[in-house]
DNA sequence: AATACGACCAACCGCCTGCTA
DNA sequence: GTAGCAGGCGGTTGGTCGTAT
């Protein structure tokens, strides 16, 4: 506790602040502390200006030492440059502003400072409190946070940039991009096809995570699942790394998913670009992220048994821990991190699938071990070819990008290989994503898989390779929103037995009866669970209504 | 007219980073 | 190397005001 000097009491405290302020309950004590709280008044304001004005800005400390001002630095360093600094824009934003902050954001995320710098005369925290309404706005009224044309100006720049940039050198799709309801995510990118269809040809072509991930983040949302999934969640900030939804413990009290046991930025990202919380809401019954997941994820409950045996299996070489195969089935479930970081980022789901149907798991666990790893090998060989020969593309492959590449420079500033946007952090971390979107894989993954003629992908028999173990990881990071996306979708198709035009009108309903859906599967236990993992299986063309179509547009 | 609700806004809080002794 | 400090940043809170019921 510290008092103010005797000199301040004595010389400096401005006369409208000595007794009665001193007496004034705002003040933090009546004797120790006087720093004053609550609302500045004119005077201090003033006070405030003639300081600066007179001693620059900085030593914000100072202030109150020099002029009296019952107010910390930190009030003084606020109040100046929100409200006192010359050349403040009050009022409303203007529809170009707001235009440019949904722009800014979607680069740059929850940056309300770099966003500020960009706009003139108007302040982070400014920006944030219009951003924040902004988002319940349009949470509430069930609209596409971002406008059509900053999401495919993100996708377009999250390839130009992946492209040009290799990992991590397009960090450009920001993650609020998943992290924002879902529904408005996946609204918003049918919003962009309708009214957009002149550029609709990019539709299919979508390998962005934060497609899918905002589209299955839907299905976190406070519309379709009881549980609220906030838009600005409780959670420990991590710098220029900051991870919304995962890593709350509200998260874990909602009942969603705790992937506050993610310590991994990239987990996170890949997490959060899922959306998984809601996905990943654990049963009691339920210790493994991944076969939890993925019974939501395609269209089975969390009574599907437990499948961490798979996760293992496929755990990714790059950021985890080598796990003891002989504790696969036997060990108490695997840590979380992980449970979802296999789930995220392995192509044993495929395996999983299966066991949760017809999978040999049922027969035991050496057989299941036997299976799975027998899947994980050819799925590996088949990843890494397809990687390696998506790896040939050249950029001139690449679709025409120049369309609204307004910021394109801008993005170039932002290409921290720890930036929050998870979506490109998945791309950055996939150098073969972006590839497969624009070549052959593209046309095996993407377009069949939007056009629905891939029931199953068939991994051929390759030999894998240490050196492409990378490009498969990444790859089947990328086939994991993909996956994650047609398992979304998937039941809304089965509801009608047909493709269907999804648009944000109806995708309340359709996921409404997909999460039924998921139900009647967990407990009937079809097939078509089996199919939902794997980027391959992912793309039954029941499973695609929306993106089926979207193919068919373009 | 009273109340409830939401939007908006200012300010605070806690954490982090960078600098310096 | 590290502890302390200042400043910056993002999240959150609480108050005020306008609008709907």
């Amino acid at each position: 506790m510290r008092r103010v000097s005797n000199e301040i009491e004595d010389e400096v405290l401005p006369s409208d602040l000595s007794a009665a302020q001193l007496n004034d309950e705002s003040y933090e004590g009546s004797t120790s502390i006087v720093l004053k709280k609550g609302p500045w008044t004119s005077t201090e304001d003033d006070i405030l200006v003639d300081y600066v004005n007179k001693h620059g800005e900085g030593n914000w400390n100072a202030v109150q030492k020099h002029t009296g001002l019952l107010r910390c630095g930190k009030s003084c360093r606020l109040r100046w440059a929100n409200h006192l600094r010359p050349n403040l824009k009050k009022g409303a934003f203007t529809a170009e502003e707001e235009r440019f902050i949904a722009e800014l954001h979607a680069k740059m995320g929850n940056k309300w400072a770099r966003m500020a710098a960009h706009l003139p005369g108007r302040t982070d925290n400014e920006i944030k409190n219009y951003w924040n309404t902004r988002i319940k706005r349009r949470q509430r009224a069930g609209l596409p946070l971002y406008p059509p044309e900053v999401c495919l100006q993100g996708f377009q720049e999250s390839q130009r940039n992946q492209s040009n940039g290799g990992l991590n050198g397009g960090d450009k799709m920001h993650l609020d991009l998943l992290q924002t309801n879902s529904y408005e995510i996946h609204g918003a990118i049918f919003d962009s096809l309708k009214d957009n269809q002149g550029i609709l040809p990019y539709a299919p072509k979508f390998p962005d995570a934060s497609v899918y991930g905002n589209m299955l983040k839907g299905l976190d949302s406070s519309q379709y699942c009881s549980v609220m999934t906030p838009a600005s969640p409780k959670h420990k900030r991590l710098r220029e790394s900051t991870i919304p939804f995962i890593g709350s413990n509200d998260t874990r009290k909602n009942g969603l998913y705790p992937f506050s046991q993610i310590r991994d930025n990239n987990s996170d990202k890949i997490a959060q670009s899922f959306g998984m919380q809601a996905l990943l809401d654990p049963g009691p019954s339920s210790h493994n992220s991944m076969c939890y997941s993925h019974s939501l994820s395609n269209g089975n409950s969390s009574t599907s048994k437990p499948t961490f045996e798979a996760v293992k299996l496929e755990l990714p070489s790059l950021q985890y821990p080598e796990l003891d195969l002989g504790s696969w089935g036997t060990s108490p479930p695997p840590p979380l991190l992980e449970s979802v970081d296999d789930f995220f980022q392995s192509p044993t789901p495929i395996s999983t699938l299966e066991s949760d149907c017809s999978s040999p798991q049922n027969s035991g666990l050496l057989d299941a071990l036997l299976y799975q790893a027998k899947t994980l090998s050819s799925s590996k060989n088949h990843c890494s070819d397809k990687s390696s020969n998506s790896s040939t593309a050249t950029p001139g492959d690449r679709g025409d990008s120049s369309a609204l590449n307004v910021y394109e420079t801008e993005w170039e500033d932002y290409a921290d290989p720890v930036s929050p946007f998870g979506a490109t952090s998945i791309l950055n971390e996939c150098p073969a994503l972006l590839r497969a979107s624009e070549n052959s894989l593209d046309e095996q993954l993407s377009f069949q898989a939007f056009t629905g003629n891939i029931p199953k992908l068939e991994f051929v028999d390759q030999v894998w390779t240490p050196e492409s173990e990378n490009q498969t990881l990444s790859l089947l990071n990328f086939t994991r929103p993909d996956f994650l996306f047609a398992s979304d979708w998937h039941d809304l198709g089965s509801g009608n037995g047909k493709n269907q035009a999804i648009t944000t009108d109806t995708t309340m309903t359709l996921l409404g009866d997909h999460f039924a859906s998921d139900r009647k599967h967990m407990t009937s236990g079809t097939s078509q669970s089996s199919q939902v993992w794997g980027f391959g299986s992912c793309a039954t063309a029941n499973n695609m209504p929306a993106l089926c179509q979207l193919s068919d547009l373009g």
